[in-house]
DNA sequence: GTGAAAGCGCTAACAT
DNA sequence: ATGTTAGCGCTTTCAC
C-alpha cells in the first residue's frame, strides 16, 4: 500500500553507523556511546523505524505472545464456535480472567492471542499455532474438567499454565482456589446469621470445583451438626439456580439458607425465591461464589465468596512466563484462598 | 527446551526433494507431481513438521493476525487499564462482537490479538504494534464517540475497520446499526400495546448511538401526537438506568411505558420500578436495546431492539480483510437493521 | 515439474 | 565501543 517501512539498514545509512550499532540501541542497549545513541535516537524518529517482528523473531525464537485458550471438551461444529465464544464471554468471570492476564502481560508487552478450542481441529489448531512459534506459551481456561488439551500440550512439551486442576492429573503448571475453605466460609456464615435449616445449590460434581465447594460446605456444617443438608445440583448457569431453588422449595420450604456454588446461580436462586414470595436475606440468606459482576449489578446486592481470580490470572501468566524462560522447569502449583465479602443477601 | 523444530530442509531431506518443492506442497501447491506430493506430505508427518511463521511472515510480509483494539478516550494509569478490561468484558455485547469476529477469522486462520487501548501510551503501543507487522490490521471497538485511536489509525494509513460511527467523521470503514429505525421500532411497540405516557431511558448524548436511539423514539412518537415525551440520561450502565427510571417515576408517576436505550439500563429500570411498586409489563411496558444476554439471562425477559451484533462484527473482519489485501481501498460504511424482538417486558 | 539461489530484516558472535 | 559477517527458515524468481 504505502511505501516499504524503513528497515534498520535504513536507520544505520541516516545515522552514519552500522546496523548493528541501531540494533543495540534499539534493544537492552549494552555499551553504546551516549552521544552516537542520541545519534541513532534522532535517526529512528525522522525514519519514523519500528522493528520488523518476525525477523526479529526469526532469530530471537521468540513471539513475545501467549495464546489465551478457552476450551472445552467438546467436538463441536464450525457455527458451535461461535456460540460458545458468545457463552464464554457472557460469563463475568471471564472479563476478570482477562483483565489479570492482560495486567501481567501488558508492561511485558507481550500479547495474548484469543483462541477457542472446543473440537479437535480446535485443538489441533493449538497445538499448531504454538509449534509454529507464533506463540510462545498457552494460558488455559477450561470450561470443562474433562478438557483434552491440557494432555495434548503437556504431551507435545508445549509451554503450558491452566487456569484450576484438572480432573486427571497433568503435568502441567496450574493456579487454583482452595474451593473447601470457601464452602467453609460459607457455611459458617449462614450458620452465624442465625440459619437452622441450610440448603446447597451445587456446581457439576464432574468438576473438582463442583465437589469441593460442596464437600467444605457440607463438612462445616456437619461438624455443627448439620448431618443431612438438602443439594441441588446445577451448571453454574442462571437458570440451573433457578430451577435448583424451586425444586429445593419444593421439598424443603422451610429452608432459610442457600449457598450457592457461584453467583450466577445464586442470582437465579433470589428470582426463584423471589417467585415463591420469599424475600432475601429475612426469610431465606443466600451466599453466591465468585465475587462476579453479577453479584453486585443487580438487587440484593450478593454476600458471595470472593475468588481472587485477577490474582490468580497474573500468576497464570507469571508462571508461564518462567516456564517460557526455563526459570520454572517443574509443573507448579499455586493455590488461592477464598475471602467471604458480605453485602445484602446473607 | 525440546530438541530444535524440524525445518524445510529437514522435511526435504526426508523427502528426497528440494525445499522449494516441500514448500510448495506446504502451500498454495501449483502443479507439484502428485506421486512427489504425497511424498512430501508422509515426510511431513513423521518430522512432525510446522512452518514457522516468522521466516514465512518475513517474506510474505503478512502476519495472519489482526489486532483486536478495545479502546475509550481516557488517558488512565496502568492499573485502571486493568479495570477498563474487566468492565468492557462485563459488557455482554463484547463477547457479541468476539463471536463475530472470531467465526469469520477462524476459517481463514487469522487469529485476534486482543488489545486495550486506553490511554496515550496505550494507544501509540497499538500503533507500533502494526507497524512492526505483528497485526496486519485493526478491529476497533471504542467505549467513546471522541476515541483518538481511529485518527491515528487514518493518519499512519494503517489498515482498520470500526465498530460504529466516530463521532467525528474519519476515513476508515466502520459498519453501524440504524439506531433511529430502532428507536422507531420500540416507540411504535409502545403504542401499539397501549401505553399513553411513554417515556425514555437514553443513553449518553455525546454518542451518535446514544442520540439517534433517542431521536427515532422521539420522531415516532412525535408522528403520533406525543411530543411531550420525558427523558433522562443514562450512561448505558445498570446504576445509570435503576437512578434514571427513579427520576422519571419522581417526576412523571403516571408513565406506562419506557424505552431504555440498552439492555442493561433496561434492567435496572425493572429494578427501580419494582421498587416502587410497579409491576412490568402490567403497569409499566419496559422496551430495551441489543438483545444482549442481559436481556434473556434475568425476569421479565426483555422486550428488545436487536442489534445484530455477530453479524455486524463478521462484517467488520470481512471489510478489514479487503482492505489488507487491497481488493477495497475507499473507506466504506455498512448499515445494518434493528429488529424487534417481543417478550415479556412489553 | 523441480531445483538452485537470492534475499526478507534482524541479532549475535566475532573481530577490531 | 563499534563494525563485519553469518545465519535464522521461509518464499520466490529464474533456470532447467
Amino acid at each position: 500500500m504505502s511505501r516499504q517501512a524503513p528497515t534498520l539498514e535504513d536507520v544505520a545509512r541516516e545515522a552514519g553507523v552500522s546496523r548493528a550499532t541501531v540494533s543495540r540501541v534499539v534493544n537492552g542497549v549494552r555499551n553504546v556511546d551516549p552521544a552516537i545513541q542520541e545519534l541513532v535516537r534522532q535517526a529512528i524518529r525522522r525514519t519514523g523505524y519500528a522493528p520488523n517482528r518476525a525477523a526479529r523473531s526469526l532469530v530471537t525464537r521468540r513471539a513475545e505472545a501467549v495464546a489465551l485458550v478457552v476450551s472445552g471438551a467438546g467436538d463441536t461444529s464450525e457455527e458451535a464456535q461461535a456460540a460458545f465464544a458468545a457463552r464464554v464471554f457472557a460469563d463475568p468471570f471471564f472479563g476478570r480472567v482477562v483483565a489479570g492476564i492482560v495486567g501481567y502481560l501488558r508492561p511485558r508487552s507481550v500479547h495474548p492471542v484469543l483462541m477457542f478450542a472446543e473440537s479437535a481441529a480446535a485443538r489441533e489448531e493449538v497445538l499448531t499455532y504454538l509449534r509454529q512459534g507464533r506463540a510462545d506459551g498457552a494460558l488455559v481456561v477450561s470450561s470443562h474438567a474433562d478438557d483434552p488439551l491440557p494432555a495434548l500440550l503437556a504431551d507435545a512439551a508445549l509451554p503450558a499454565v491452566l487456569f484450576a486442576r484438572p480432573a486427571r492429573p497433568v503435568p502441567l503448571s496450574h493456579v487454583d482456589l482452595a474451593h473447601r475453605d470457601g464452602g467453609r466460609l460459607a457455611a459458617e456464615h449462614l450458620l452465624a446469621r442465625g440459619c437452622r435449616r441450610p440448603a446447597t445449590i451445587s456446581g457439576p460434581l464432574t468438576v473438582p470445583a463442583g465437589q469441593e465447594r460442596l464437600a467444605g460446605f457440607r463438612d462445616a456444617l456437619a461438624r455443627r451438626g448439620h448431618t443431612r443438608v438438602p443439594v441441588a445440583e446445577g451448571g453454574f448457569t442462571y437458570d440451573s439456580g433457578l430451577a435448583a431453588m424451586a425444586g429445593l422449595l419444593a421439598e424443603h420450604p422451610d429452608v432459610d439458607g442457600v449457598f450457592a456454588a457461584n453467583d450466577l446461580m445464586a442470582r437465579g436462586a433470589c428470582q426463584a425465591l423471589r417467585e415463591h414470595g420469599r424475600r432475601v436475606p429475612e426469610d431465606v440468606a443466600v451466599v453466591g461464589f465468585d465475587d462476579s459482576t453479577a453479584a453486585v449489578d443487580r438487587h440484593p446486592r450478593l454476600t458471595t465468596v470472593r475468588q481472587p481470580v485477577e490474582d490468580m490470572a497474573a500468576e497464570m501468566a507469571r508462571l508461564l512466563d518462567e516456564h517460557i524462560h526455563g526459570t520454572r522447569t517443574e509443573p507448579t502449583s499455586v493455590l488461592f484462598d477464598p475471602e467471604l465479602v458480605v453485602r445484602e443477601s446473607a
